[in-house]
DNA sequence: TAGATTGTTAATCGATTAACAATC
DNA sequence: TAGATTGTTAATCGATTAACAATC
C-alpha cells in the first residue's frame, strides 16, 4: 500500500498503447550494445515527436539524464516491470485454426515471455491433434485449466459467431485479458481488458488508404 | 471532378478505423435478415455510443430514416465502396513463416475481397516451396510482380531487421499500403499509408492490464 | 398525430505539441 | 563554462459526447 514516493498513478490509455513500443526499440538500441538514447532520436524511430516521448516517459518510474537522454539498461527494465512483462505471463489459446495454429508455432512470443499454457479447440476432430509441442483439449477442460494454471490472457482465435461465447467462458473461469482475433466485438466486464487484433479491420483501412489511386 | 452535391472530403482517421467494424456488424445483420439499425443498436454492438456512431456515418454518402434507423443493405454497400472493398483488392505477402502462412492460407480475407496474389520469401530454402495453393516466389522477382500485378497492399511478415528493407522495396514497387505485421516501426512517405498489427504489442498492453491482480 | 430517431451544432474531454526553466 | 537535453506546465488540437431541432 502507497508507493514510495514517485507517484505511478494510472497511465493514459494513448500512453499504455505506446509503452510496447518504446520497450521494442529501447531493447533493440540495447542489444546493439547503444547506452544512452534521447527523446528525439526514440521519436525519430519510431515515428512521434520528442515532446510526446519525453511527457510518455514521464509516467514511469525512470529519470533522463539531462544532456545524455534515457540509458537504454534501465529504461528496458523498467519498461518490462511497469507493462508487466519482466516475468512470465501466462496464456491460452482457444482455436486452432491458421491464425491460432501460427501464433502457437510463433517462437517470437515466447521469447518476449507470453507463455502459452494450453490450446483449446471445439472440434472433435482436432482434439488430441498436435500443434507443435501442444496437444490440443477440447474446450471442456478449459475452465478448470485456466483456474488450475492461474491463467491471465485468453488469446481468441474463433469464428466470429463463437467469439463471445468463449470471451464469456474465459472471463468465467478468471482471465483478466483477451486478446481478440477475431472480427467481432467482444463484450467483457470493466475488470477485464480486450485488445482487438483488427487484421482484417486493418487490411480494410488500408483498402481505403489505397483505392482509387 | 467534383462530386454531386454530397461533400464527402477527408475522413478522419479515428473514423476511419471504425468504419470496418459497422461494416463487419451491417454485414452481419443483414445476413441475419435484419433490415434495419439503429444508431443506438449498433452502438451497444460494438460499444460506443449512439452519438458517435450517427457523427460516424454523417461521413459517409449515406442517410438514414427518421424513426426507423439505417437500412442494412444500402449501408452496408455504402460502406464498402467507401472503404474500397467492394471490389478485390491486390496483396501481395512478403515473409513465409508462420504468421505469413497463416494469412495465406486465411480463407476469411479471400471472402472479404482480399486477393493474395503471390508469396515471397528470401530464404533459399522456402524459395519454390508450396503454401496451400502458392508458390513461393524468391524477393527478386517481387518488385516486378507487383507493378505487373498492379498490387496495392503489401503484407510485411519478415524479421524485425529486415522489416525496413522489405518496406522500401513494396514502396519502390508502387505498393500504396502496408500492413505491418512486425514489431519494427516503418517509415514510408506520406502517399503510403501504414497500419501496424501490433500482435506482440498488444500483448504487452494486456500484460499491464493483467498485472499484480 | 405523437413519439422515436436522425443529422448537426456546440460543449466537453483528452491527447498532443510547444515552450522553457532546471540541470548535468 | 556553454550547450544539450530533460521534465513539466500551458496552449493547441482533435475526438467524443451532449443536446436538440428536423423529420418521418
Amino acid at each position: 500500500m502507497g508507493n514510495k514516493g514517485t507517484a505511478l498513478e494510472v497511465i493514459p490509455g494513448a500512453v499504455v498503447r505506446r509503452l510496447p513500443r518504446y520497450l521494442t526499440q529501447t531493447q533493440y538500441l540495447r542489444q546493439q550494445g547503444v547506452e544512452w538514447v534521447s527523446s528525439a532520436s526514440l521519436a525519430e524511430a519510431l515515428g512521434l515527436t520528442s515532446s510526446t516521448v519525453r511527457q510518455d516517459l514521464s509516467y514511469i518510474d525512470f529519470k533522463g539524464v539531462a544532456k545524455r537522454g534515457y540509458g537504454t539498461g534501465g529504461l528496458e527494465k523498467v519498461l518490462a516491470r511497469t507493462l508487466g512483462v519482466d516475468r512470465d505471463v501466462r496464456c491460452v489459446l482457444v482455436g486452432a485454426g491458421n491464425l491460432g495454429r501460427a501464433l502457437a508455432l510463433h517462437e517470437e512470443f515466447v521469447r518476449q515471455g507470453f507463455k502459452i499454457m494450453g490450446v483449446f479447440d471445439n472440434h472433435p476432430s482436432v482434439v488430441g491433434k498436435k500443434i507443435g509441442r501442444f496437444v490440443i483439449k477440447g474446450m471442456n477442460e478449459m475452465a478448470d485449466f485456466v483456474r488450475e494454471q492461474q491463467v491471465g490472457i485468453g488469446i481468441v482465435s474463433v469464428p466470429h459467431a463463437a467469439a463471445q461465447a468463449v470471451a464469456d467462458q474465459l472471463v468465467a473461469a478468471g482471465a483478466r485479458g483477451l486478446l481478440n482475433l477475431t472480427t467481432a466485438h467482444v463484450h467483457a466486464p470493466d475488470t477485464v481488458s480486450v485488445v482487438d487484433a483488427r487484421i482484417l479491420a486493418s487490411l480494410r483501412e488500408l483498402a481505403y488508404a489505397v483505392k482509387d489511386i
